[in-house]
DNA sequence: AATATAATAATTGTGCACAATTTGGCGGCG
DNA sequence: CGCCGCCAAATTGTGCACAATTATTATATT
């Protein structure tokens, strides 16, 4: 009856809550626990803790235990800047070899953006915003710095969890048409500086939020969240 | 009397063997026969081989077992690709804020260059040209960003390994002089293209050297390697 | 009563034995 | 002669039991 739960789902469903903020930060993750909630062994829960810590999702102190990482203003600040350093590469490399096709890509891209903005879409909002850093780094056409960017972005989605205020964590969309233009014009130089100084908005507008611990024990969450896993359909 | 060894140090042992490409491509690391060479259980090297496998330096392939990579010309060049825009990122944006001690850090740096040059140095030539792109990294403050370069440089100096003809495996001087010229004139722009056809130089100068596999194979390499690190000092 | 100290419980770390998988070789059959 | 399937050896993967470490509680002492 009860499905059996590989090691890459637990990855999955736990990278998804960490990212998501749905885990308080600073929140211990004891092995025993996860494994018996997961119904699965205590060393398949262990690898994956190993490599959440690895990808800096948890914070991993020896003979202590794994702890929901606790992200300060100060280290989102760093975040940021990593990001302006290697987008704005991004941005002046495609900048060199900007095609029309790219062009059009882009713009049906935003287009999707404005539509989400227009209905007050928030989560779909959300998500679209990120993809946009996401659609010009996998333009570049280069796996290694897609997986990068998609490290600095994990991480930022995480932070804004805890730093955006509600009605701030969506990027602008006239931000984003500039950064377009400028690489419609191929003008990398000036793409590059609308790169910058859009990150540095977003980061302005990082502030603490206080997070509603209503329910949000690590027990309940992830035992509803296992829930959903082994039951996909609906109950017999 | 044998001294125990760390896991750490199995770690950075294998890492610098594979970095300096002594290992043969190919080469299958077998758990058991690491382990017994270096005197510690399977586990231990177990682990070690995972997060260099994650690192990508090691091909990890499920229940067959880990094998030292093969770098192909077409990864060569993906690696240059990610590395042009990375590293184009980060002068770009040195140059926003480049300082006049910055400027002295960077010309004394390449003093330490010509003079490797001169003296015909090969060795410390290869590290220092090397190092001038950390360098560069490290200069931005950002050890994000300084982390991702770590990587892309670690695995092209494993590329240099077997692809670059002995006498061509130091970056130009001159090059990198440019390259520092247009950051003294904080021309983020042309800084940018000068280290972008640097890169390309130097990935136009690849091309597969046959390897010598004269007493390369792993267990005498590693045997040796252990034997220094046990025997740190003199034999009594 | 507050603090230091020792015993106890909870948690992570490690080695080992066994299970699962792949590899290579051998013989039978078309 | 070649090919397919099967068995045996080697190797990786996993669960479990125990060791080492850290947190917690109880106790004694000033």
């Amino acid at each position: 009856m009860s499905k059996t739960i590989s090691e890459e789902e637990i990855y999955t469903l736990l990278s998804r809550l960490l990212l998501a903020g749905q885990l308080p930060p600073g929140t211990k993750l004891v092995e025993q626990k996860i494994a018996g909630l997961f119904g699965v062994s205590r060393e398949r829960v262990r690898k994956v803790i190993h490599r959440l810590g690895y990808e800096r999702l948890l914070d991993l102190v020896p003979n202590r235990g794994a702890f929901v990482v606790d992200p300060s203003l100060e280290e989102a600040r760093r975040l940021y800047e990593a990001r302006r350093i290697l987008e704005g590469g991004i941005v002046l490399r495609l900048a060199d070899s900007w095609s029309s096709q790219q062009d059009r890509m882009l713009a049906d891209y935003m287009k999707q953006e404005e539509a989400a903005a227009a209905a007050d879409d928030r989560p779909l909002s959300i998500k679209l915003s990120g993809g946009f850093h996401m659609l010009l780094a996998s333009m570049t056409g280069s796996d290694l710095i897609e997986r990068q960017m998609q490290e600095l972005v994990s991480r930022t989605a995480m932070l804004v969890a805890f730093y955006e205020p509600g009605s701030a964590s969506t990027c602008g969309c006239e931000e984003h048409q500039s950064i377009a233009t400028a690489l419609g014009r191929r003008d990398g130089g000036a793409a590059a500086r609308c790169m910058c100084t859009h990150l540095s908005l977003i980061e302005t507008r990082l502030r603490p939020v206080r997070t509603d611990k209503a329910g949000s024990d690590l027990e309940s969450i992830l035992g509803r969240e296992i829930e959903l896993l082994i039951a996909p359909a609906s109950p017999g």
